[in-house]
DNA sequence: TCAGTTGTTTATAT
DNA sequence: AATATAAACAACTG
């Protein structure tokens, strides 16, 4: 689940439920999902401060407090869960922050991604390594200068998070086959107009897939809303997707809307 | 039993 | 130097 929109709902989610609030103590129920950092070091490092406004980049959550920073990536299969009281624990709530009222809890799975304790803005940029613009604020004008200076497929790309950060792979097939472009077309072959409308695409899809969360569920008439699913059409022309593999990622497309070019 | 899965990193190849 | 590919990570589901 886990890109850009998901991460976003999360910080809006932990602004709005543990901001301010206090840190009692932090249970580490496995410890499998700790980089770098040890279950009592990190209840001793937070526990007794104060969640702070959270910020994000790409799919990474900063967790500020009033002491050190948590940080938090969601793998492929994170969620952050809030709760008023011990009700829900799920076998996969890896991570408990008690809160003086309530508790947050980092669910995952299959325990790709985890967290990290970062002390000041340095050590954040350490962990989070050569991050490029996020999706949601890079300016078109930046978008098409870091698209000019890559090459390679236009799947690739908009999935590198060195370029721009937040897309995945749900997500950069979304965009694609809304703005009718073949996902292995090579950045060379791409027109100017494609190139703007894959931005003016990116950030539609970024924003409406944020939207989902108050109206639940995908658009209808989105590739997502039947990607994967046995004999799936495209959502506007009814033919059959096309499967294939791309950066090495499961890539859905309509061969008639977004025709290859050679 | 086996393929497949929303992400990232690493090694290896091109 | 960049880009592509596969594997590994881990824990499920169908």
């Amino acid at each position: 689940m886990p890109e850009l929109p998901d991460v976003e709902h999360f910080r809006r989610f932990l602004s709005e439920h543990a901001s301010g609030r206090r840190i009692e103590r932090v249970m580490v129920t496995d410890p499998g999902v700790l980089r770098g950092v040890e279950a009592a070091q990190l209840d001793r490092a937070v526990s007794g401060h104060r969640f702070q406004e959270p910020d994000r980049h790409g799919k990474w959550l900063i967790a500020w407090t009033t002491g050190p920073a948590v940080l938090i990536h969601f793998g492929m299969t994170g969620d952050l869960i809030w709760a008023e009281g011990l009700e829900g624990r799920h076998p996969h709530d890896r991570v408990v922050f008690v809160l003086d009222r309530g508790e947050l809890r980092y669910r995952n799975m299959r325990k790709l991604g985890g967290l990290w304790l970062a002390h000041d803005p340095d050590e954040v940029a350490a962990v989070l390594g050569s991050l490029g613009p996020d999706a949601l604020d890079v300016k078109r004008r930046q978008f098409l200068e870091l698209l000019s200076r890559r090459r390679g497929r236009v799947k690739a790309a908009l999935m590198d998070q060195r370029l721009i950060a937040g897309l995945g792979n749900i997500l950069v097939d979304e965009v694609l086959w809304q703005a009718r472009v073949h996902p292995a077309t090579s950045m060379e072959k791409l027109s100017e107009t494609q190139r703007d409308q894959l931005f003016t695409t990116m950030r539609s899809v970024v924003r409406r897939a944020l939207e989902r969360y108050d109206s639940m569920d995908w658009n209808a008439r989105w590739l997502s809303h039947v990607r994967g699913r046995p004999g799936a059409h495209c959502p506007r022309r009814h033919e059959a997707l096309a499967r294939t593999v791309i950066a090495g990622r499961t890539t859905y497309y309509c061969p008639r809307c977004q025709p290859a070019v050679d």
